[in-house]
DNA sequence: TTCGAATGATACAAATATGTCTTATATAAG
DNA sequence: CTTATATAAGACATATTTGTATCATTCGAA
């Protein structure tokens, strides 16, 4: 009963359950949404009750993985250098730093219908937002072209996200093409015209 | 124990229940396609018991549904005249007849990896296939640009599909200018330069 | 109205998932 | 070596889902 003191004492020792369970249940869950805890702890190589260990529940485990989605995909877009960039190099850099995390991304998007009002939802709604503040600045750079819908715009975003990061784990695309991949059809479409 | 006879003395009455239910099923499991047959039920506004009358088991009601998909799309895609358009208005022809199928086509991309080996598993992998027949035709054709794999091509298509229905299904976008601004993405891009 | 099939409601059993708990084991720090 | 902690394994209770069966009701056809 006596306090931990692990400041002074035992430093954090290590931890590789915690995030063995995150990371699979990442990836497991972007799969089937209603998978088992039983699969997720399968999947991470850990006991079932280990899991239950590390999050009191199962909706205690979505929330840890919809924080940890939400941060990492924030500190992506973070990172992107903001002045002195063209719209559309902007654009790029995001299709780049967000390609590789799809699997994150799409969680939210399964998730973000189960968790509307929570913090979580809150913070995947202002990353739409955000998406939202880029289209309309590529549209009044005149990047964009002004008969498109802004929803739709930000849509296709979303869309291309997620399609270029299914093709790099397919093995269609070079993980290094991706995200020029998905940026060009975006900026001009497939067609040879262009 | 005597045989029904049906076609002599009953004429199949009518069968709403059957319908009922799959309309409702394809809705409800596109959007999550591990949910109970009791919500299935519900949302069809029948019994569950009249569900398992219908369909001995959850398998066969998934079974009867991507048949009815594979045929609905197959046959919308049948009806575009084939002959004397262009590539590209056949692209066009085929997001018009696509996007208001997009939740069939939708259940189709959910369900597959689940029914891989079956007979539905192969009509999705043949629509797959034919998609990926017309890319050829445009890339010969040289409407689509020769440096575009014709993987991420069809995977444009399909994504972009989902996304016009989705657009329309939450009111982003007027229904009659869908299928033009799906085309449009994957012809032109978004950009103001075309 | 009368008859028969379809239906809704309900009860029930089996299977699966969730959540709690205990015990034995391995491992790292002291 | 000794001790504390994390873990795997599994027992257990509860809830949900699946699938089966029964019964009263409804609705269309004769």
């Amino acid at each position: 009963m006596q306090p931990r003191d692990s400041q002074t004492l035992s430093p954090p020792r290590r931890r590789p359950s915690r995030v063995a369970i995150i990371d699979a249940a990442i990836g497991v869950l972007a799969g089937n949404p209603d998978a088992s805890l039983a699969t997720i702890a399968e999947a991470a190589g850990v006991g079932r009750a280990t899991l239950y260990r590390h999050f009191p529940g199962r909706s205690d485990l979505i929330d840890a993985i919809s924080r940890q989605a939400i941060e990492e995909t924030d500190a992506a877009v973070r990172n992107i250098r903001w002045d002195n960039t063209s719209s559309s190099e902007f654009l790029l850099a995001v299709f780049e730093a967000m390609v590789p995390l799809g699997d994150r991304y799409h969680f939210l998007m399964v998730m973000a219908p189960a968790v509307a009002g929570s913090e979580v939802g809150e913070a995947y709604a202002r990353q739409l937002r955000e998406v939202e503040e880029m289209m309309h600045w590529m549209r009044r750079d005149g990047t964009l072209a002004p008969d498109v819908p802004i929803d739709w715009a930000v849509l296709i975003v979303d869309s291309l996200i997620y399609a270029a990061w299914t093709a790099v784990r397919d093995g269609s695309v070079a993980p290094r093409h991706a995200a020029s991949l998905a940026c060009r059809t975006f900026l001009s479409g497939l067609s040879r015209g262009g």
